[in-house]
DNA sequence: CTGTAATCCTGCGAGC
DNA sequence: TGCTCGCAGGATTACA
């Protein structure tokens, strides 16, 4: 489910509610997520304040504060296929697939629920360090990226585009959805190889994932099934798709259908006459 | 270096 | 109605 847009829509709406608070007790449910949950996180994390909530590529990053004054651990979080992270009240019957609980001074729960379970929750001890490791392993954020170094990172290789998008080392955040509907914005063909585009071509991809990522994340993220917002709320960008899971259906700007092919091992949207397989030929020049 | 497939899970829709 | 099959927003690993 979460791409970054949804994963930016939940930690926008988990921000005000939960700055300042004090976490009063952690439970979780007897089966692992995808990293094992270690017992003594438990106790480190009782009692400790929330800073603030920040996202790196899909990560939810939330800061607490030690009870020792130096300490600034971190609760990391990845919602994975299916995963779920919202506060309600206490109150609130449980739902079923729910792993972690972080109860708060007021009254209310933060919850982690993954149906799925290819999420993770896991505890650091040191803010510098993990943003440190983190920054080793993610490319940058798609907003404002600087022109050339997105230009060497795709001429350089001759994998498709699909495959370029979704590693997370190129650029952090974009996944199946908004890989599909960067491509066809960019009027490329997903199946394109790296190192066969122009400047041009490049520079137009670059532009196209920043501006799909904002109408994406101006809208709440997309639901396909199981996300919601950190408040509980669907998302509403799958009303938008203009390719993703429109296979047979008019494309929004020729209205040849769309086609879905495998690639990098995922299901591939795309339209045949927007995006061009080859180089766009150029007008001779000569004449 | 690239690509493909399998793996971790549960649940849903399609097709028989 | 009920069964099996394939597929799903992700990420990592092994292998050809």
């Amino acid at each position: 489910m979460p791409e970054l847009p949804e994963v930016e829509t939940v930690v926008r709406d988990l921000r005000p509610l939960l700055a300042g608070r004090t976490i009063t007790s952690v439970r979780r449910s007897a089966q692992n997520l995808r990293r094992p949950w270690e017992e003594q996180w438990t106790a480190t994390i009782t009692g400790t304040r929330i800073e603030g909530v920040r996202r790196r590529g899909k990560w939810i990053l939330v800061d607490v504060r030690g009870k020792s004054a130096k300490d600034s651990p971190v609760l990391r979080v990845h919602l994975g296929m299916t995963g779920q992270f919202t506060v309600v009240n206490a109150s609130e019957p449980e739902p079923n697939h729910l792993h972690l609980v972080l109860a708060l001074d007021n009254g209310t729960e933060l919850r982690l629920r993954d149906q799925r379970r290819f999420g993770s929750a896991e505890f650091f001890p040191s803010r510098g360090t993990l943003d440190t490791a983190m920054n080793a392993d993610l490319g940058p954020e798609p907003f404002g990226m600087n022109a050339e170094t997105f230009r060497l990172s795709m001429v350089g290789t001759a994998r498709n585009l699909k495959a370029i998008l979704l590693d997370q080392t190129i650029v952090a955040g974009v996944g199946n959805i908004y890989a599909d509907e960067a491509c066809f914005r960019a009027k490329l063909h997903p199946g394109r190889s790296g190192s066969s585009l122009t400047a041009d071509e490049c520079d137009r991809l670059r532009e196209a994932i920043e501006a799909v990522l904002t109408k994406a994340i101006a809208s709440r993220g997309s639901t396909i099934r199981d996300y919601v917002g950190g408040s509980g709320l669907r998302g509403g960008f799958q009303n938008e798709f203009a390719v993703y899971g429109r296979t047979g259906a008019p494309c929004p700007t020729c209205k040849t259908l769309v086609e879905c092919v495998r690639l990098a091992g995922r299901a591939s949207h795309f339209c045949r006459s927007c995006q061009l397989s080859a180089i766009s030929r150029q007008p001779d020049k000569t004449k």
